[in-house]
DNA sequence: CGACGATTTGAAATCAGTCAAGAGCAGTGG
DNA sequence: CCACTGCTCTTGACTGATTTCAAATCGTCG
């Protein structure tokens, strides 16, 4: 357990992004205790069904959420990218009902769910941030819902280009308009809820269009307009805008 | 404004749920400000890009929650009944991000925000239970986008069937195995992601199956072994046992 | 009875899935 | 430097689940 101020601060970031914090909030938020560790791509943070000990912090790479029917179906719920909480959506459940996997190495801190839920009451500033950041994961849930549910293949891939787009950027991860994708297409199927064939013709058929470029793993939005407009897009739901003032 | 003891007590229910409140913790719960309202079905509760000013409480009838795509599809997102805090999910945020709407006729409870949120911080084992409520609200939104990402009519259905049984028998309301489903065909078909034909022929196919028996609006389940099975059901994401302790 | 909305049914069309094989690329080791 | 291996991506032909379109029936309520 280490409580080196600088570890942490990408959370702090990403806390910030939804409510102001003032210092005392802020040496509250970077001094919790943690340990960091690395993992190797396909590794696993948390497992459905486990009992969570430990809030999780992203430091580097991607990681994914995600659950697995019965015959083996796999859905994708979400990506986290660096200063996610990933599991502030498990920790404080008894089990965790959903896995989180690493999508690339990465670089995590492990914190105790205790000193989280400690902090978050502690100082009701945190807290709130902290609950308004599982309720910006609840709404791109809900968003993912809708895309998968009621809007056709050529429409989600590039609703999900777009999203991923502007999250990176937000992240302060390269361009927003030119960006690594981090996903095979294996697993762009299991965030779209389509089959790797279907995402590989989809893709093809975007880029045929002129809306985007593509090579191996990398995008690049040619017309960011007109893929928002062919992918639905509307940021809203990401709540990006400074929302909160610290005292509510 | 009226501070009815006993009008809340379907919140404080569903709290204790996922936590043991003191009698300090429920007086403070009940004794929240509130004023009720009565609305017919298929009024809104509210909008999406509305400012929330008030979580609303369920006490009578079902909402739903659902976002619109831009051309038009509706996809369903959650269904709510007796003793659900309809918005948690929105009430925090600066702008709502999906609508709400009265399935039935419903009678509600509108409290402050600011109230919610003081009570939240002043009484952290309320707060933390309400934040509970937020994380099964957000379970189940990815259990929803597993259902229409990656199953078929037949399971998703069944699944859909399975999952309303049990929570109408948590909330009181009714029989597991025999109830009054308050959706339409078409309400169904934008929960499942499906089109309403299609719910229609499924819904056949399963009573064929000698799975369920139907009239107008209610659903019995025949077999309930066999529909889980069919549905790929497995109750773990409403985290319906009880869990925390207070203290935590 | 008449009207309206919800449900049911059939036939045809289509989007996406399945199956199967080949090509491209990266890493490994000889 | 090249052959080998494994994984991802690409492509084609075929299949099939679900949608679409359209019309008929049923139920309820005034």
């Amino acid at each position: 357990m280490s409580t080196q101020p600088q570890t942490l601060l990408p959370m702090l970031r990403k806390l910030q992004l939804w409510m102001d914090l003032d210092e005392q909030d802020q040496r509250a938020v970077l001094t919790l205790p943690h340990s960091t560790k690395r993992l190797g791509a396909h590794q696993y943070i948390v497992r459905d069904g486990e009992k969570p000990t430990h809030s999780c912090l992203l430091l580097r790479g991607f990681a994914y959420r995600h659950k697995v029917t019965g015959d083996g179906g796999r859905q994708i719920m979400s990506i986290h990218m660096k200063g996610d909480v990933v599991d502030l959506q498990n920790s404080l459940l008894r089990r965790s009902d959903h896995n989180v996997q690493a999508l690339t190495n990465i670089e995590v801190a492990y914190i105790p769910v205790e000193c989280v839920r400690n902090l978050a009451f502690d100082r009701p500033n945190v807290g709130q941030a902290m609950w308004y950041e599982t309720l910006v994961d609840a709404s791109i849930f809900r968003e993912w819902t809708l895309n998968v549910g009621r809007r056709d293949a050529r429409t989600r891939t590039a609703h999900m280009l777009c999203e991923f787009a502007m999250r990176l950027k937000v992240a302060g991860l390269g361009e927003q308009l030119d960006y690594e994708l981090p996903m095979t297409q294996d697993q762009l199927a299991d965030a779209l809820g389509l089959t790797p064939v279907h995402v590989n013709r989809t893709l093809k058929a975007l880029e045929a269009a002129e809306l985007i470029e593509r090579t191996r793993r990398s995008v690049k939005i040619v017309n960011w307009e007109a893929l928002a407009a062919v992918g639905d897009f509307d940021p809203n739901y990401l709540h990006l805008e400074p929302e909160l003032t610290s005292g509510g």
